[in-house]
DNA sequence: CAGATACGCTACGACTCGTAGCGAAAGAGC
DNA sequence: GCTCTTTCGCTACGAGTCGTAGCGTATCTG
């Protein structure tokens, strides 16, 4: 994403440093990783990233854009794969998501920005659009390789496809932010391969 | 759980009013939607409560364990169903998951407990032994239920069995959790009918 | 070189923090 | 009913942080 702070930037003068950009970003998830929200002071930020306090309130107006742009630029990494099989690509797209939220910093702000977002309702359309959404086209990509390769069924409804695939995403991720961010247990590859044979397979011992 | 606020408590002089505990937890909860974790002050909680601040500060040491309580109290309600039937007994799970986050206040309360707990190791512990662990034995007691009534394989590992609670349950919740406190959208229950299947049942089309 | 913008630094009023001290209120125990 | 003990509400306090303004310097454009 790498959404740029907002600025006119009518590129006249001297430019912003893209450098002090990158040193507040981090700061930003550092310090929310070992003060937390309540205890984030944009003046810390600006003593850990080594800038001026008043550079840093031109560029933020508030505390939610900081972290949402701090949380943003982490997570540009995630990747549509092709690995041959359903099975396989689910699994990948899982271990993606334990990576991303293996780090300390991503956790803290992560949720951080959750609890925000349900008080802040522009602020949960942007982490939908920003977060949510370039993840959901992952599953969809996903999808859709799979059914190129003949994995799925031909004949199968398309409205409630994507349907499915919304409910898909949402155990997906939720699932691992659960496991990781709220019981703080760890995302084995061991765990990865249980959890997709449940999610492709009926329940062991199940008899529909 | 109700845990009493910290007091020695000798029985001798005047008593601590149970009524401002009840004030103080409530204006707690209502706070924490209204301004969140970092606008969370003491003083205005007590305010709001119609307490001193000094009383406050007399029973909670910490903002971390006020709002521990809070949420606490409000996750009493989850009751072990027996409906008949395994799809009826997650269905009604996940509805009363649904319910118990559909209230602003515990929304806000939960995820800024979560986004602490990524920071205090002892809070995170306290989150699993308070709210994890109940929420787990729940499902736990479903599976039980099921197997009684034999809709499962009673040939099944036991071992592997627990784990596969473990999932299901991390699962469950966090589905529900995703959907609800992250994306912000609403549980209806054509979405619990539809989920509740794809957990039950292989992925649709998916030939295995 | 002149113009324009960003940067670092300092100082400022306003606010909130958590604590201490006090008299009054409210039960417990005899 | 009387006394003792603890809590309660109130006020005042120093400490600290907030976000902003002003100014001189640094850095890039044309």
């Amino acid at each position: 994403m790498a959404t740029p702070p907002p600025a006119p930037h009518r590129a006249k003068g001297r430019p912003r440093s893209a450098a002090a950009d990158r040193a507040i970003l981090d700061a930003t998830r550092e310090a929310l990783a070992e003060v937390g929200w309540g205890g984030l002071s944009i003046g810390q930020v600006a003593l850990r990233a080594g800038v001026a306090k008043t550079t840093l309130y031109r560029r933020w107006p508030s505390k939610n854009e900081l972290v949402m742009d701090a949380v943003a630029t982490q997570l540009e990494e995630l990747e549509v794969t092709d690995l041959g099989s359903l099975r396989a690509d689910i699994e990948d797209v899982v271990a993606q998501f334990a990576a991303l939220l293996s780090r300390p910093e991503t956790q803290a702000a992560l949720l951080a920005l959750f609890a925000e977002g349900t008080r802040d309702a522009q602020l949960r359309k942007r982490i939908r659009q920003t977060i949510v959404d370039p993840q959901k086209r992952l599953v969809r990509q996903g999808r859709a390789n799979a059914q190129a390769r003949g994995e799925l069924d031909p004949d199968c409804d398309e409205a409630s496809a994507a349907e499915e695939i919304d409910i898909i995403f949402d155990t997906i991720a939720g699932t691992v932010e659960h496991r990781m961010l709220v019981s703080g247990e760890p995302v084995t590859p061991d765990w990865i391969s249980r959890f997709t044979t449940l999610l492709l397979n009926p329940l062991p011992g199940f008899r529909a």
